[in-house]
DNA sequence: GCCAGAGTACTCGGATAATCCATGTCCGAGTGCGTACGG
DNA sequence: CCGTACGCACTCGGACATGGATTATCCGAGTACTCTGGC
C-alpha cells in the first residue's frame, strides 16, 4: 500500500479551516501552514471538493472554507476522500488458473482483509475534525 | 500510504506452502501460481524469511517452506513482514513553526491515527494462513 | 563391489535497468473590486 | 452626483518537467545429486 501523507496534510488543512471559521483561507496561505506547495493543497482541496466536505471560492479574496460543520467531518470521511481505492489490493495480474490455491485465495483473502479495513474504517469514524481541533487548542494552551 | 498488492501476494505465497506441507517449494513455482515474476517471489520470501516465517533452502531440491505452523501465522504477522512502516505517515517536511496549528495538530493527530492503526491491527490478528487455506479448500470442494 | 572425487544441474541472493506514481513548477481561465469616464 | 464600462489584481484549475520508489530482468554464489575412475 502506498505510505503517503496525504490523510495527515488533508487533516491539518482542514483543522486550519475549522479554526478560520467563516472565511476564505487561500491556498497559499494553508501551504505556508504546512510547509509545501501550493499545488499539492490545491490537489487535496479538489479531491476534499469533491467529497463535499470544503467549498473553493475563485476570485480576490477567495480561497477555501469548510463545506459542513467540523464535528460532521469523521477522519474516515477524510481517508475516503484523499485516498480512494481499497487499502488492499490484489495484485494487477490474475493468478494462474490452473492453480486450485490461486483460483480460490482471493476471494477468502479479500473478505478477511474487508473486515480489517472495516474496523479501521470504523475506528476512524470515532474521530472528527472538531475534536482535532479541541485538541489543537488544548495543547496550545498548555505550552503557553 | 502505498497501495500495493504485497499483502496479497505475501498471503497467496504463503497459503501456498501451508497447502505443500513439509516439502519445499522453489520460486519458479510459486511465481507460476501467482502468475508474476520470480524475482518478486523470492523478494518477499526475504522479507518473511526476516520475520522467521519461512525458510528457504538452496541447491536442487530447495525451495521454501513454512518455519512455523500455518496457525500460528496472522494476517497481522504478514502485514508487518511485507509492509514495514507505519501506515499512516507524517509529511516529510515539518509544518511551520510559526503556525499555532501547524505546531500542535500532528501529535494530537498520531493518537488518533494510531487508534485506528490499532484497530487494524487487531482483525488482522484474528486471521491465520490456516483459517485462509480452510476457507480455500472448502471454496474448492464446492467448486467441485 | 565400494568409495572418493570431480562435474553438473538447480536454487537462492544481490546488482542493474526500465517503468510507474507522486511531487514540484508553471501558465491559462475565471472572478471580484476599484477606478475612470460619460450622462 | 450616479451609473456603467473598463482594467487590474488575485485566485483556482489544469498541463508539463522532475525525483523517487517499485517492479522486472539478469548474472554470480552456493549446494546437493550423479557419474566416473580407482582400489
Amino acid at each position: 500500500m502506498r505510505h503517503s501523507s496525504r490523510v495527515a496534510v488533508a487533516v491539518h488543512v482542514l483543522t486550519l479551516l475549522a479554526a478560520s471559521g467563516e472565511e476564505l483561507v487561500p491556498s497559499d496561505a494553508i501551504a505556508g501552514s504546512v510547509n509545501t506547495n501550493a499545488a499539492v493543497i490545491r490537489r487535496l482541496l479538489q479531491a476534499l471538493t469533491r467529497s463535499g466536505l470544503v467549498r473553493t471560492q475563485l476570485g480576490p479574496g477567495g480561497g477555501a472554507t469548510l463545506a459542513v460543520p467540523a464535528h460532521q467531518i469523521t477522519l474516515r470521511d477524510v481517508y475516503d476522500a484523499v485516498e480512494p481505492g481499497a487499502l488492499f489490493r490484489m495484485p494487477t495480474a490474475p493468478p494462474n488458473p490452473l492453480c486450485p490455491i490461486g483460483r480460490h485465495v482471493q476471494p477468502a483473502l479479500e473478505r478477511h482483509l474487508h473486515r480489517a479495513s472495516d474496523a479501521l474504517a470504523r475506528e476512524l469514524s470515532r474521530s472528527t475534525i472538531a475534536d482535532l481541533a479541541v485538541d489543537v487548542r488544548a495543547a496550545a494552551r498548555h505550552a503557553a
